[in-house]
DNA sequence: ATGGCTGCTTTGAGCAGA
């Protein structure tokens, strides 16, 4: 199963983008992020005739994830949007069809939260959940104290959620650079948003639950980072950091044979700032 | 040293992102 994460800082913008790119990598489920789209505005039609079906929670301007999962031929039906808390057309929960969504989950649960940044769905005996971490802005802004309060309450319903689904893997754009080489100038950023050490024993705390970081169990080039600024050509002079994230729970990363950040659709024109990563499992 | 770009918003300057 390949697995992958993308942040599309709008999936109104982006949607030609994500197109091809479903096509060039063949992905089989794909967790979004900033879709910055109502639930009446997804494009669930485009992405069905891409042979994916959905599932998505938005809101305006803010936020917004999406989980897609590579339809089987015999499941697609194009022109029925299928958000499906009650899943219709892909079996029952007990027996779902292969690639179907089922026990959909938007949100923490026992977590206020107006703001749509969690969606979880099984495909295929596998738990995966979306996630778009909150940015925190400045280190002990209201906006940091809420990320911290916010990953507080993520991993303590991962450790819940880990005893039902021994199978899991936690996707998205976490906001956080676990380490200095995730960070193209670590001096320049020592005690920033996105490496504080607060922040990173959040992350460390997910590892701890016994999730597994996919792309460092490979050998990697140096300086890889998945998201640029897109000031100062960021890019161009790969000024990054790396901050979308795949873990996956043991038994997942048993089986793990890659992880890759895709950096050509940083490339395209109108990029999104953030590139997709992806793992293949047994 | 600073801000540098992009997307969005009851449209136009300000917010947010990271």
């Amino acid at each position: 199963m390949k697995l992958a994460t993308w942040n599309v800082n709008s999936l109104k913008v982006r949607l030609p983008h994500l197109l091809d790119w479903l096509a060039a990598a063949q992905p089989d489920v794909v967790c979004l992020q900033e879709t910055k789209l109502t639930d009446d505005a997804f494009p669930a039609a485009e992405i069905a005739a891409a042979g994916y079906q959905a599932a998505w929670s938005g809101q305006k301007t803010y936020n917004g994830v999406a989980l897609l999962s590579r339809a089987p031929l015999s499941s697609r039906s194009p022109g029925r949007p299928k958000n499906d808390l009650a899943p219709t057309g892909g079996g029952s929960d007990d027996f779902p069809e292969p690639g179907a969504l089922t026990e959909v989950q938007a949100g923490i649960p026992g977590f206020e939260d107006e703001q749509k940044r969690v969606l979880a769905a099984t495909v295929d005996g596998v738990r995966v959940v979306c996630v778009y971490i909150p940015n925190g802005q400045a280190v002990d802004s209201d906006k940091y104290h809420y990320k911290l309060r916010w990953l507080g309450a993520l991993t303590a319903w991962l450790a819940d959620e880990l005893k039902r689904h021994p199978r899991l893997a936690l996707l998205g754009d976490y906001n956080i650079a676990p380490d200095d080489r995730d960070v193209h100038d670590p001096a320049a950023w020592e005690g920033q948003i996105l490496v504080s050490e607060r922040e990173r024993a959040r992350f460390q705390g997910l590892l701890d639950l016994g999730l597994q970081d996919a792309f460092r169990r490979f050998e990697q080039p140096e300086k890889s980072f998945s998201w640029w600024d897109y000031r100062a050509a960021g890019f161009r002079r790969n000024l990054g950091m790396r901050i979308d994230h795949i873990l996956l729970s043991a038994p997942l990363a048993a089986g793990c044979t890659a992880c890759v950040i895709d950096k050509a659709p940083r490339k395209l024109e109108r990029p999104s700032d953030h590139t997709p990563v992806w793992a293949e499992t047994s």
